[in-house]
DNA sequence: ATTATACACTTATATAGAGAAGTTGTCAAA
DNA sequence: TTTGACAACTTCTCTATATAAGTGTATAAT
């Protein structure tokens, strides 16, 4: 336990002062030397003992609020924050990685021109009846199928939109970025749904089985909405994982 | 739009500078001054423009960068970053209200010391056999069941765990912090499941209907698992949302 | 034509210090 | 006992400056 109140800031590393502070504390908090409720040492007193200024502190303490391992309350001091199951998040960072490696595979089921129901008029703020693009792929990977994406698009012969939307490749630019340089927002929400025949089918699942719905809607920097769709996932190949507190 | 480039820092304002600055950029690139792919005015260039010192523009490019929506690269410049699914966070401050804002009611349906299965002994990194306490807790909103709560805590006579852990307060600690301070580190799946006859009973919904699954497993400081359970809610009263790219 | 060097740019890290603002406890005056 | 002023802490904001390190371009040497 000693070990960590004498570990001192290597100036010949390669890894900058906050960054070996950080790391610092964050092990003495995980080895329980700062319980959760407990005070921090003053950024004063950081500085002396470790031998670094004021801003590189603040830097410091700043990053472990960020973290949301620390709270620094003006006035008071910097205090260890207890678990919170609300600050727990789940990101769609598997979902990405499945279009990165390069295992996954795209199959365009459908793609034409339909005029808009009430629904998706709706969605996309347009009139019923204006023409939409209705598109419908299969994502594949290690040659099972993985999930099924149905898409609204709204049809604007200005833009070639359409075109690069229907390619393959545009579902990977949407993921990795580069992509969807129109686009300024998404709106995205996560369901609990059960597979229809027709998705069960396609996914080689059983109907009735559970699943994930992940909505979304496109807006470009008008705000208006470009794409609404959805993906569907078998509840038993997906699921998302999150970690709070310390990581071990 | 040149509204955007005249846009000066108010010194009399309550909000600081970097604050402003950080509003002000975060406005241009929401009314697409600057795209996706575009490089922002170099960190000099936005000092004189703004009459700021290199630190708080420093400060302001971190906090945009570590909020995803621009990338720096040293030596090249910082550049607006385009859409990316795969950065969405889902978070669980709906479950987080729940319990906040005092609606809610929790009653415990079963606690009683029990032998550890298998599966719980693996899960608890325990021996098979080994004591355990199982919980089973319904919570309410509005008078309607929202959520169904099953969980196994190890049974630690030296530690008053359990006594506090059956008390409905403790639930509520563990969202909103301050009860469980002595609990290192949480891991979380959310998974897509459907309801069981017993659970569609007491969430008052249908067998076979789309639910949530959040399993969790806390651990103390020793990196010793301490309980294990899991919320079930109907999927037509629970979802989760986000956003991505630059909010309207 | 190719390679090496120098220069001008960029962001990244770090220092030293000043003043503002919030919190807490002490001590004297009412 | 209560109130108010004050001092001693804390974090917060901001300035001014220096150095390091990565990128790209123009220029000179090979």
């Amino acid at each position: 336990m000693a070990d960590e109140l004498i570990a001192t800031i290597d100036r010949n590393s390669y890894e900058p002062a906050y960054a070996q502070l950080v790391r610092i504390l964050l092990g003495q908090i995980a080895a329980g030397v700062f319980r959760p409720g407990d005070r921090l040492p003053s950024e004063a007193q950081l500085c002396e003992r470790y031998g670094v200024s004021p801003m590189t502190v603040r830097r410091v303490v700043n990053i472990l609020a960020d973290q949301g391992v620390v709270i620094a309350e003006q006035g008071r001091g910097t205090f260890v924050k207890p678990l919170e199951l609300g600050t727990a998040t789940f990101d769609l960072d598997r979902l990405q990685q499945l279009f990165r490696e390069g295992q996954s595979t795209v199959k365009l089921l459908e793609a034409h021109i339909t005029s808009a129901t009430e629904r998706t008029a709706r969605k996309l703020a347009i009139k019923v009846g204006d023409r939409t693009v209705f598109i419908r792929r299969l994502i594949f990977q290690n040659e099972e199928p993985m999930l099924l994406h149905r898409e609204h698009v709204i049809y604007d012969p200005t833009r070639p939109l359409i075109e690069a939307e229907m390619e393959v490749t545009a579902l990977r630019g949407l993921f990795s970025g580069g992509g969807g340089s129109d686009l300024k927002r998404g709106d995205l929400t996560i369901d609990a749904t059960v597979l229809t025949e027709e998705e069960a089918a396609l996914l080689h699942s059983e109907v009735g089985g559970p699943a994930f719905r992940l909505e979304h809607i496109f807006y470009d920097f008008d705000n208006r909405p470009v794409s609404w769709g959805w993906f569907i996932g078998s509840g038993d190949r997906l699921r998302f994982t999150a970690t709070i507190g310390i990581p071990d």
